[in-house]
DNA sequence: CAGTATCCATTAAGATACTG
DNA sequence: CAGTATCTTAATGGATACTG
């Protein structure tokens, strides 16, 4: 049962890390609304923030900063600031990130096919 | 930016389907905080209402109906109801809901490694 | 046994304005 | 450009009691 970044802020999915359950953990890292919708969108290289932004339909900035801070905390990202004015982030997966490829791969070609079958047009 | 089951009532993760992404189509479906955890324990078979609950550590039996609600709506979960008294009611996979085994398997490998990098002992 | 119903607490998400 | 800060709302989760 143990916990771990108890009593966080602004830290999302945090509070039902058990250590002894490994699908929950990476539930916690990759799960909720936005994480492998960011990742699969740096799927193909770096992106700067703006172009995220723009790239997941709905997502407001505030959302976006937060979970990118929580994915590069957690190694899956990569943050690189240029010194630029004005300024330049850049964001890409990281060794480990590009190990979730193929669940969000799999995860949308599973999404077309429940899709196809239970909502068909 | 067509959302499904708008304005609906108990319904989780549904406000925000947009019809025209499968990954987040499948998030939807499959995401959120216990989904993935109750169909990894019906991964070898039936199991009862309250096997699944002594199983999935903390969860509460309101949500495990609440999400069991939604994964049979979504026909990735079969409920059978037995004619008895006491009842006895079972949960089993589809076989759209079996297509998913390889996703939870890779996450939770996954996990076990993210783990081992990130949190040594 | 397998749930419902009710109420309440916590957390995630969204809108908007502002800044280095 | 790439964020913060602040405030508000919506969604999720939990506790407890009760029932066919």
């Amino acid at each position: 049962m143990a916990k771990i970044k108890e009593n966080s802020t602004n830290n999302l999915n945090r509070k039902y890390i058990i250590t002894d359950c490994n699908l929950t953990y990476s539930i916690c890292m990759v799960g909720g609304r936005w994480k492998l919708l960011i990742l699969c969108n740096l799927e193909n290289g770096k992106l700067r923030f703006g172009e995220l932004r723009s790239k997941i339909c709905n997502i407001t900035e505030r959302m976006l900063t937060l979970h990118l801070r929580e994915l590069e905390n957690d190694g899956i990202v990569k943050r690189t600031v240029y010194a630029e004015v004005p300024p330049k982030v850049e964001y890409e997966l990281t060794d480990i990130g590009r190990e979730l490829i193929p669940i969000w791969e799999q995860l949308s070609n599973w999404g077309e096919k429940h899709r196809a079958m239970t909502r068909p047009e």
